[in-house]
DNA sequence: CAACTGAAAACTGTCAACAGTTTGCAAAGC
DNA sequence: GCTTTGCAAACTGTTGACAGTTTTCAGTTG
């Protein structure tokens, strides 16, 4: 893509409204605005220099994506998912992620292949040498190239909500829980499996990895919990 | 619920932008606003009685679930899947629904199973008298039936969304496609599954019973192409 | 001193108007 | 006759203002 085609996209991609969509979003998910808390359309309005019309049609955008919620008359909530929600969305997030595996086995190319493993090198490299903070963002990468290559829009929309809604969750710290050298063992499975394009295979490995997050997160939960009560209100 | 309930539960989700939505989303999918077409704003706030800004609101809601495109001092457009979309939706449905049988088998209450049987010796008596005028409600009724008593709240907006652009699909009419019998016979399976409390069977049977909707589609659309190609543009 | 009451402030819901862009159409030029 | 150009109408994007509701808080009462 050129500076020109750049350009374009921008321009059409602009409208005031797209753009507040996208910088609330980051304020909302970066813990800007805690959640469980109203948010003021007059504070945005003034923040971003705009009026407050776009701000409800961005709101009412963000509202569709399931982070806000929106009360008549009191205005709109940032949403915040009980454990019971967690669990929900980590099992729709088991199968989804399960069908990328299915998906891109049966269509990755030799490139991919490489790329896969170039990502696993480096997090067994990070996970050796106990580096989280050059862990973290390789696993992101990994798991975003899964899911923009298995060749499913519509699956790559749902994933990537599914995984917005639970930053909102309270407890996400606890979903990092669960040692880096475990989930490379998964990792190279999911990787095996691709690569012998044996899509049976894959989708077993991918959403047994899903499936043994969850499995991880509940358990630091529980353990949290148990130390933290109140943590769970 | 009672009738004081009601009228609570009227007054807090009403809102006109929210009644807008559903107003305008029942225009959308029934039809009355053509696929592809642009949707002008002062003609349905004229049609509905208010300004501009609640149906700006509603259509950027609309926007969130897919049901809608928004191009920037363009308007908004209403979506037309393309084969591939659906095809892709047919795939995220398959696992979802896989995925309902198997938590509604691990908490189903006998009054649930009787419901589902209910529902299944009716859709066969229509089957076989081929009314299909009174088959196609009752097989609404229990898919419907089933991906709320799983359980999932997530999963069930997720699932519910994917029918919603389904019903934009050009050749929509084609999902039909398949004999009422075969169909059947997969639903006869997915209940006893459930019955029989196991939710690996029960996952697979609702699954398959998805996936044979797919290839049943496919079938007939490639059919359809093949008579009049222009279909496929 | 705690609970209640009522008015003021803050905020949301809605509207009408204005600015800027796109679209449709008719006249001019080749 | 066909393309091009320029204008006018239609429509979207945005704004500021007003109406109605909720929230806050000081004053009052038991």
């Amino acid at each position: 893509m050129n500076a020109t085609d750049d350009a374009l996209t921008i321009l059409r991609t602009r409208s005031l409204s797209g753009v507040l969509e996208r910088e609330i979003e980051k304020a909302i998910l970066g813990g800007e605005i805690p959640p469980g808390k109203r948010v003021n359309e007059n504070l945005l309005a003034t923040r971003f220099g705009t009026s407050r019309g776009p701000v409800r049609e961005a709101l009412r955008a963000l509202e569709g994506l399931g982070l806000v919620e929106l009360i008549p008359n009191r205005g709109v909530f940032i949403r915040q998912p009980a454990v019971e929600e967690a669990i929900e969305i980590y099992d729709v997030r088991t199968v989804l992620f399960g069908l990328a595996g299915k998906l891109l086995a049966a269509r990755i190319t030799d490139a991919e292949i490489a790329r896969l493993k170039g990502y696993l090198e480096q997090m067994e490299a990070a996970a050796r040498s106990r580096d989280f903070d050059r862990y973290y963002p390789l696993n992101l990468a990994f798991h975003e190239f899964i899911i923009d290559a298995c060749g499913n829009a519509t699956l790559a929309a749902q994933y990537r909500g599914l995984v917005k809604k639970l930053h909102l969750f309270r407890a996400r710290s606890l979903v990092q829980g669960g040692g880096l050298e475990v989930s490379n063992l998964e990792h190279r499975e999911m990787v095996e499996a691709v690569t012998a394009r044996d899509p049976e295979r894959a989708q077993r490995a991918h959403s047994d990895h899903v499936a043994r997050a969850k499995a991880r997160l509940l358990a630091a939960y529980q353990k949290a919990e148990a130390q933290a009560p109140r943590l769970t209100n």
